[in-house]
DNA sequence: GATTGCCAGATTGCCAGACAATCGGTGTTG
DNA sequence: CAACACCGATTGTCTGGCAATCTGGCAATC
């Protein structure tokens, strides 16, 4: 491999803190509803406080964070309402990008995407959480990259933060990620097969069945 | 009246620079492609370099302007490529939006809905531009309030600076307010009737017809 | 005893100034 | 003419600080 130094954007301080900060609400470091102090954060990243200001107010704009004027960043506690709000979003987001896909997909990215599906068929054998939702997160970033219209892309990028949250809940439930897989090979044959209209009606079974096994998911507890 | 002083939020600088900045961008005052220079735009509105910092960012998060480390921010040329993937992401969202409000909207939205369609036709006759623009943005916002989903209201406002750019421009056409007019009293009129499949076709229709017109804005000039 | 007023600590909003790293252009040199 | 070194301009980042605001508890009042 020798030397990967193609170091296409040198990774600012900003960028790095937001990234972490964007993990550790991930993973539930931070409890939905607690503050985050800044002169805390700073100590804890190691970064100064501007820089800290800056990356918060780019997470506030993902809407992972709220920030109050005087009272400072918190972490909204996200309501199944809400919840569900963005299921539905996904639904008219993703049978659309599908449909396009469908229609659009260049051959390499068709192979890419069958990669991603094998690749997430791999995860769900090996029972590996973190693995499931990172390939799927994949799976759809190809269809959404390949769909030929980048705004409804960078949208969907815009809930994806949000979206992931749900899918380490819900891939974790007994047997979901063998349906998550059947489901989503139903999409792959349908856009192989250039059926836009069976490839939105594959989508929407999935984020229907996906917001199901969420909603099972939070009844039972985390 | 008398002492309107419920400042809900006590507006920071931040808050406002960003509102300067985003009207700066709509009105035309910085280029597109045009660098902005962070001690240039500290000296013209009077803040600090951190305030402004943390407002190129949230910028940058409505992607109004693009952020390149060691380069700056900078506007960014908006392509018609680009401005006709906006439109297909609003036709979307809208459609969906009117057609959930055809079957939610409470009675007194459906009256301040008729306001604005009201307010719109003053404005479309007054040929003022800058009214067209607003109060039309008005009835929209309260479509996408009204449609029962808040998540599609919030992507639809990440689209909105956008949006609103196009607008003014396409309203400046001959008779594109009047056209304007009847399709959004076809909009209110199917949401008023309770038919959610009209207020979708026509909320299509809308955006098709005004991406149409600002097409031809696009190719006769500014 | 409950409510109100008030004060101190904690926290945020904002700023001035500074320094290293990087970028873009310019001139020099082979 | 190309490659290289140089330099001003700009950005990335930090330190330190001060005023405004919020928060929680304490005392005063009814």
């Amino acid at each position: 491999m020798s030397e990967m130094n193609l170091r296409v954007s040198p990774r600012t301080v900003q960028q790095g803190t937001v990234d972490k900060l964007r993990m550790a609400i991930f993973t539930g470091l931070f409890q939905p509803g607690s503050r985050l102090v800044e002169s805390q954060l700073c100590t804890q990243l190691g970064v100064s406080r501007p820089s800290l200001r800056e990356a918060l107010r780019s997470l506030e704009a993902e809407r992972l964070i709220e920030i109050v004027p005087n009272k400072g960043p918190s972490v909204p506690a996200l309501s199944w309402e809400r919840a569900m709000a963005i299921y539905e979003v996904r639904e008219l987001l993703e049978a659309e990008a599908a449909g396009r896909c469908a229609l659009r997909i260049s051959p390499e990215d068709l192979q890419a995407l069958e990669a991603s599906l094998n690749a997430f068929e791999a995860a769900a054998a090996s029972h590996d959480g973190m693995a499931q939702v990172t390939t799927a997160a994949d799976f759809y970033a190809i269809i959404l990259a390949s769909c030929g219209n980048p705004v409804l892309e960078e949208v969907h990028r815009g809930l994806l933060a949000r979206i992931s949250f749900f899918r380490g809940r819900s891939m974790s439930l007994e047997g979901r990620a063998q349906n998550s897989l059947r489901e989503m090979r139903d999409i792959f044959e349908a856009i192989a097969a250039r059926d836009p209209k069976a490839a939105r009606k594959a989508a929407k079974r999935h984020v229907l069945r996906a917001r199901a096994a969420a909603k099972i998911a939070m009844e039972t507890g985390t």
